[in-house]
DNA sequence: CGCACTTTGTTCGGCAACCGAACAAAGTCA
DNA sequence: TGACTTTGTTCGGTTGCCGAACAAAGTGCG
């Protein structure tokens, strides 16, 4: 999986083999900064052995001393702190309509950030060149002098089987059959590349910079041209037994509810995806004369902002979706009891406007005291959440691989 | 957690303390039968050190050599093998109104079997009483020279905080509350005892006995007095944030359904537990005159029974609870992308009656082909699955720490 | 201020797990 | 029969990690 690329560069750092490298990497990734005294107490070896393998992981620059810390009674530790900007990583969301790629450094900082429309599902060439081209914009806007990155993550609207990633997008979006969009960006970059769904990086970017730091098992619903949630399980992210979960767009949550596209009836996919907001809102507008968006050819944004602004029309059609997110929101807390509910995509900028329907929705559904009292939230990442998620992906990795940090070697 | 019991029996052996004494036994353990070579290959160790690892295990007595395997072009390999005699496990089924126990060797087979109905959710004294007096009847009825269990299985039809074990039971049965079932096993017979909720050890039961064999991704559901599920994730049963995953007999399935116990409209346990199938039986007698449950006032097994033999009425009972089971299912196939989905508790007996009612109501609420291709079967275990299942329980525990094990030290 | 006590980080000898090479025993195949 | 394989054991060597000892650099009390 490493590339062993075309430059060859200053002579790579040997890396202890052991996992304990490893585990002392993450942990100052972790607290940010740490003693080699206090990595031996929280990880249970010795001085002498985190003090070796400190030594062993100071030359990769990683890590690096930086000055000393509070005396606990003895003698002032040396605090060794992780280099964030030891390297960079690229984040690139691939969604329906458009690409947005993030440049982020090792803590998830957005360093640059590039966003185009495009017609992605028709147009698979254009749109690894439009990836590609605004990949080289961020790093290009970071000087010359700025190296490669350490990896490219790749968020997909599409299921994609652990197994197999490169079959990916075939089943929502045909025309991309037999094109290797992940190929182009190696070949292009010379850098390994991840990818995985969009909701699935969602929940990973809550987890380590959002709503969910600290909380290992939560579902993140992320409401957008379709709907799908990821599944944060025991700190890993949880795809089944065939790499589909979490794609509840088309649960049934009405037998009498309007056909759906995927042939069923019903789906929440038909009440709240964005496609079925605006078209809500357009057949409740002569209901609405007074409405701000009378008038008006509404899009979604211009349903947020009315429903900002609490135009009532707007509100109305919010505590609709509310209502019947609710509905599932509910199956879920009842079958996994998840520590924490987080809401994502556009819809998210609405906060308590859409969050207090859905509590009281969920509410008159769920029994379990504890089931009921994990927290449902917006998240506050915004729209970058996506392709920072697919940076993290890199991030995750690389913390548990450091082999693939460049110029160090296993 | 080692009893150092009164009985002070043979100076115990000593086990390797690394892990790989314990990856060699759950091997062993897995395959049955293996030669040292054929280890040091799947393990990916050297055969000199599974050689010296075999050799301490040996007089443990928990593997021994049982001859000869077939030569693969050189010398023949001795086969070791895991003796399943070796010991022995209690696992008991605290049922709603009823107590069984079952007592097993080291591969899930069941040496001896009690049952006995019992007000449980009355009598927590008495229920610790007959489960103690049901226990000692399997081990005496084994013979005199039969040792003690290694370890005490205990299956509750409640939820089960990881936490805090001891505070079982409480929230379904209050008078249980302070009173402290496992202290008054373990007093009684100074080993090891460990609880875990019903569905959950019957997953487990099916994940090593049964139907879910080589499945790491798949749901359990017990239908009984109550309904609940057991989630087997990567292997593992999975208990949420809080312990309560897959407490799934309140999820609504019709907002205008009957009011529940639990407050809300139209929860799962209004429609298909033990209560509710039989109430609706009686309720449809007068409408079906020619029924064989004409004239009766019937119970679950007589529901069955009748179901078991094409009686019209009794079929129609159970095609209702088919599609009610239906809708949450199909929630569980979207959301989790199961492996399998297995149906346990009385109602399995049913075969086919049951599960062919219950794929057509699921093929029409999912959409995700690989979600729909989840397998839907009944378990084959019958009413010894949670008993078998708590046994389960104490010997993945044992084979993850070896320490267990009497006379065993690690 | 001086002195006893802590804590940190390093050095060094040593233990235990594990490996590789070498070898005898017991097979297979041409 | 002889060349080649595979198994299981022995034995010396490497390596990851520990504990003890120590110097450096603190704190706090009399």
């Amino acid at each position: 999986m490493t590339s062993s690329g075309p430059a060859k560069r200053s002579r790579p750092v040997a890396l202890p083999d052991g996992g304990l490298a490893n585990e002392v990497l993450e942990f100052v990734w972790r607290r940010r900064t740490a003693s080699r005294a206090e990595i031996a107490r929280r990880t249970g070896r010795s001085r002498s052995t985190i003090s070796e393998v400190v030594s062993r992981l100071l030359p990769t620059g990683l890590i690096e001393e930086v000055g000393s810390g509070e005396s606990r009674g003895g003698r002032r530790p040396i605090l060794i702190g992780f280099r964030d900007g030891a390297s960079s990583i690229l984040g690139m969301d691939i969604g329906a309509a458009h690409v947005s790629v993030a440049l982020t450094d090792l803590r998830g900082r957005i360093l640059e950030w590039r966003r185009r429309d495009h017609a992605v599902q028709a147009d698979p060439r254009g749109t690894a060149a439009l990836a590609t081209e605004l990949g080289e914009e961020c790093l290009a806007a970071r000087g010359t002098g700025s190296p490669r990155p350490m990896g490219i993550g790749v968020a997909v609207p599409s299921p994609v089987d652990p197994g197999s990633p490169y079959r990916i997008l075939e089943r929502i979006l045909p025309a991309w059959h037999d094109f290797d969009l992940l190929g182009a960006l190696r070949g292009r970059f010379g850098v390994p590349v991840f990818v995985d769904n969009d909701a699935n990086l969602g929940a990973l970017a809550e987890h380590h910079w959002g709503k969910a730091v600290g909380i290992d098992d939560f579902a993140y619903l992320k409401v957008a041209t379709g709907i799908g949630a990821g599944l944060m399980i025991d700190g890993e992210i949880y795809r089944g037994a065939t790499g589909v979960a979490g794609e509840i767009g088309h649960v049934a949550i009405d037998p009498r509810g309007p056909r759906c596209v995927c042939g069923n009836r019903g789906c929440l996919a038909t009440f709240v995806g964005t496609r079925a907001l605006v078209d809500r809102t357009r057949a409740l507008l002569c209901d609405f004369p007074g409405s701000v968006l009378a008038g008006t050819v509404p899009d979604i944004r211009a349903l947020e902002d009315a429903a900002l602004a609490d135009d009532p029309m707007a509100l109305k059609v919010v505590r609709e979706a509310a209502r019947n997110l609710g509905i599932v929101i509910a199956g879920v807390l009842n079958l996994m009891n998840p520590g924490s509910v987080i809401l994502g995509g556009s819809l998210a900028r609405l906060g308590d406007r859409l969050i207090e329907p859905l509590t009281r929705a969920v509410a008159g559904r769920t029994l379990v005291a504890s089931a009921a009292a994990s927290e449902i939230r917006t998240s506050e990442l915004g729209p970058r959440a996506t392709a920072l998620g697919a940076a993290t992906h890199v991030l995750v990795a690389a913390l548990a691989n450091p082999a693939l940090f460049p110029g160090v070697k296993a």
